[in-house]
DNA sequence: AAATAAAACTAAAGCGCTTTGGAAGACAGG
DNA sequence: CCTGTCTTCCAAAGCGCTTTAGTTTTATTT
């Protein structure tokens, strides 16, 4: 059924019942509420494509999701951001586009959004440090809101981001407190933006306290459960060990306590580990008691936000720059405990 | 730059340009070249909508997640499915769409998409035991394939499943060879169709080799690091407790691994733990020697695999219903030994 | 009752593409 | 030179909607 059957059907102009099933003012209460109940009745939806060209808005936003051919890697907070963000489009009637890039095809993917005029808006997934696709966007002219920010860019842009740098030097403060003095980093990959800022309040907790940071105890690599092990192994195979595990993500902690388990320590006790813990629905941190202590900020929030701010850009692209950061709770759980005390 | 700009930049038609560039036979090789020259040096993209319009094709896959309300989980291996599905639909031209769809919101979601137009095909995901979903979108029109299958259904539709009855019945007769006699089951939800078949395979393959089952034994729920934990907790605190586990993610398997080490048991010697393993690329299972004995099969391959089943359907739509049965791999890893001798 | 304003409706254009149905030109055969 | 056949191009319709510009009907005022 399409509008001009429907109209046909009521005996109306297609303009009076559009005009009716969109609001708009200049049409009878009276036949407004008929042509709505045919609308229901008859299971009436206009078709998004002849809408779309007929406004040019698609109500679609993309959400471009870097892959790199080396490590096809899909990023695990992806899904619960996603999750999130569909939410606020579902709610306001958009649709949502998933389209995977490859590096190094972004430019092209990006402007032939805009010129296919496939959706409204983008959403920016893991940005690197001094990432090109920000001021490209800008030029594009797309509005858009990157889940993360970007170090040196020279645009002002929309982001949403949590306060990663805050988070570490608060964990690492928190581990000094217990009197670890040898902390481990399980770091993301140093080239994205946001393990570059965890890095940097790692660094600066131990210069504001006074320790020395030794780069030996500092790794960096993709955020899995293998890599956390690999690096926590070779943290533990060092000469002077560490105390505590500073991890990126409940995924690299898992690794870091296999890796622990496997020499026969005990997490909590030999060996302290705080995480971030982005609240993936599938890897809560625990039900009652936290399985790690934690740096805590739902991603799953930071999708429904970042979809707000988003459409309302949209809504309102002369509204300025939309800026979120979003603060951490630290929550303290059964992985953390005093430094052993030595000999 | 658009169609109309484009052709009087060339001074020739629409039509012509239009056919030029969809290699359609009846113009002039030199023109087509001086089009097609053309097209790339103004970065001309065709508007998607507007040749969607067009042609009543979308170019696009609907994918419809199912999200209970009560809980709000995202599918882990979601996201490694979408990163196969996604590089078939770049390669083709297609565009992904991704819908989260309540409970019960089911029927009216999926009616809505085909009166909208906005997809070509869609991707049944989670499939219950008996999901009305496939007899709805038989009754609908448009075509899909489900990845799983739905047990008691009627039509006969296109799926592609993992072998998860053999799977499991094999995983079980390893454990048998082991020696282990009590196995606990840590299944997904059960009125999920891949639960239940993994579930039937793991009683048929004691029913075959003549031991008992002990539904004690059988635990059912999300497939969280939780769930595994409190399950694999209360089967230790059985008075019989299990000698081996028999989980069906890796995530499960990692709560139920916690749960083990808090009870100061090894893995693979006093308990053995074998996993069903989808090959997540963050949680794979090992980097050489594999962490847990595991029946593998990658959920991005099966991403992939469906994807270009969907296209195929939708090239042919009497191509009849396809169907594929992904066989698993058993891998025998760290994490499984002999039982325990009692006393 | 006529004049005016407001309300309720409609015809048709337009969004940017594809595609149908021709038309014009080139070329060959008789 | 005429006819017929290809080849190559084009004008215009159509996809299903929104929206502009305009018309008719109803209500309000004088």
């Amino acid at each position: 059924m399409n509008l001009k059957e429907l109209a046909e059907k009521l005996g109306l102009s297609q303009t009076t019942v559009s005009r009716a099933l969109n609001d708009y003012p200049e049409v009878n209460e009276a036949t407004r509420a008929r042509i709505k109940k045919a609308a229901i009745e008859n299971f009436y939806r206009p078709n998004t494509r002849a809408k779309s060209l007929a406004t040019g808005l698609s109500m679609t936003i993309g959400h471009l999701i870097p892959v790199s051919a080396k490590h096809e890697i899909v990023n695990p907070v992806f899904a619960d951001f996603i999750a999130g963000a569909g939410e606020t489009y579902a709610r306001n009637g958009y649709d949502m586009m998933l389209s995977l890039v490859e590096d190094g095809n972004e430019e092209r993917a990006y402007r032939e959004l805009k010129a296919k005029g496939s959706v409204d808006g983008i959403i920016v997934h893991s940005p690197k440090m001094e990432d090109p696709r920000i001021n490209l966007l800008a030029e594009i002219g797309l509005p858009f809101v990157v889940h993360g920010r970007a170090s040196n860019v020279s645009e002002d842009y929309s982001w949403l981001d949590v306060n990663n740098k805050r988070a570490f030097s608060r964990a690492t403060e928190f581990l000094f407190s217990l009197n670890h003095r040898r902390i481990a980093l399980i770091n993301g990959l140093e080239n994205l933006d946001f393990a570059h800022r965890r890095r940097s309040g790692y660094v600066s907790a131990h210069e504001a306290a006074g320790f020395p940071v030794d780069t030996q105890m500092m790794f960096s690599g993709e955020m899995t459960e293998v890599q956390g092990y690999l690096s926590a192994r070779a943290a533990l195979d060092h000469s002077d060990p560490p105390t505590a595990f500073l991890a990126a993500s409940m995924i690299s902690a898992i690794g870091v306590r296999r890796a622990v388990h496997e020499r026969g320590l005990a997490v909590g006790k030999d060996i302290s580990i705080v995480i971030f813990d982005d609240e993936l629905s599938y890897l809560k941190n625990g039900h009652d008691v936290p399985i790690f202590t934690a740096t805590r900020s739902s991603v799953r929030y930071a999708g429904q936000r970042s979809a707000e701010m988003l459409l309302q850009l949209i809504k309102e692209p002369n509204g300025g720059p939309l800026q979120d950061l979003l603060e951490v709770d630290l929550v303290v759980g059964q992985s953390s405990g005093p430094a052993p005390s030595k000999g």
